[in-house]
DNA sequence: GAACAAATAATACGATCGTTCGTATACTTT
DNA sequence: AAAGTATACGAACGATCGTATTATTTGTTC
């Protein structure tokens, strides 16, 4: 029988990690098309045909970096979220630690997924397809955030809850691409923060906890 | 003195701009590193060195159909809503513009700037320049168009001018890359308008115009 | 140590990239 | 008519792209 970890596999998996680290920082700054096995080999001291044997086609690697992106994405913002309790704490904590994320740069081009969104929303194919698949994921987590808080009393009955996560969605993408086009690191995310304590301080009912009055941290 | 017309220059300017426009709806779905010039010149029936000589280098077209695509969407955008009156009216107007072209597919793949701006958010060099100039001049455009709606007491004294353009721009680009990600012409865009009218709304002094609570024209 | 399997390497292919060069064809100016 | 200029062309350059085929190294199992 077969070893319980076989030292070639292991081997294998964690040059296939390096690869799979190394697209998606150059994805998050060049994009998926501007990912190149050529380049990715010479950075990594590998050997073109080994990277490529990984996939089995650029295709798949572009896949392979989709599904990375969204384990990096969901570790740094996901799993903390769901730590904090329903509603409207959990809606801010999504924002804080979205924001976080964006402006850490845990991707050296900003958000992964901002870059490769705008790169194949008018593109047809799978990788397209697996994209609007994770971003449907992310707005439902956003809208079943907001939901529960409603469902709890914080937020107005008559919340429309469409309308705050496409207001809530854009203040957080905006605040990623204007920060990387004003080269400005504070701005942006402090008017995304604004902008988003606004909405919910408009929508919160008398008693609910208001996270975004708390004193920022400071770093 | 020179003659009446001259038919070199004439021709020249015409494939030129056959060239630009071509490149500009390309660069809208694939980018601006996307576009290459055999391809261009391939699709306009054209030497890829014909097209090649009208700009000297990959770079200048690139900056060139930057320029082209401000031309567009200063001719959608700008200059209907310059015609409005200045203020809230003219806010909206360019809400409404700005909603038009990117919904009605001015470029194949929705807003240029979103596209590429996008693309070279973190790449440095002329292209990303102007394109960083380009979107200054249209938050400012914005900007005025706000400052002029608080002067003119049409919004609060204590409009926080640079937060509503925030929240304003995002909402317009957030509704260009949902429609297009979602594949849908009407839902983004019908969000964005009631996130456009809830934050002027929340900001209009008693006797300001509101636009946005006109009838909505039937298509 | 022999037989086998998995990861990586070496090499080559055809296509396309941006670019350069030399040239033919207009058109304008002298 | 001669000279000059602008547009466009075709062919070729070296580089790089994604991919395929064929070896070689590396680790496991008998």
């Amino acid at each position: 029988m077969t070893s319980r970890t076989d030292g070639r596999v292991q081997r294998g998996d964690q040059t296939r990690r390096a690869v799979l680290r190394r697209a998606v920082d150059i994805a998050s700054v060049e994009g998926l098309e501007g990912l190149s096995l050529g380049r990715l080999a010479k950075e990594l001291s590998v050997s073109k045909s080994g990277v490529f044997a990984h996939f089995g086609s650029k295709e798949e690697l572009q896949l392979a970096a989709v599904r990375a992106g969204r384990r990096i994405f969901a570790d740094h913002v996901v799993s903390g979220a769901l730590e904090a309790r329903p509603g409207v704490c959990r809606l801010w904590r999504l924002f804080e630690d979205w924001s976080a994320y964006s402006r850490g740069r845990v991707f050296p081009g900003g958000c992964f997924f901002y870059t490769v969104n705008a790169e194949f929303e008018s593109r047809p194919g799978r990788v397209r397809d697996s994209l609007v698949r994770a971003r449907r994921e992310w707005r439902d987590l956003l809208a079943r955030s907001a939901a529960d808080a409603v469902q709890l009393g914080e937020l107005a009955a008559d919340t429309d809850v469409d309308l705050l996560v496409f207001e809530l969605a854009s203040f957080l993408e905006a605040a990623n691409s204007d920060s990387l086009l004003e080269d400005d690191l504070e701005r942006p995310y402090a008017l995304a923060r604004a902008a988003v304590a606004s909405r919910l301080s408009a929508l919160a009912t008398a008693d609910a906890p208001r996270p975004w009055e708390a004193r920022a941290p400071d770093a």
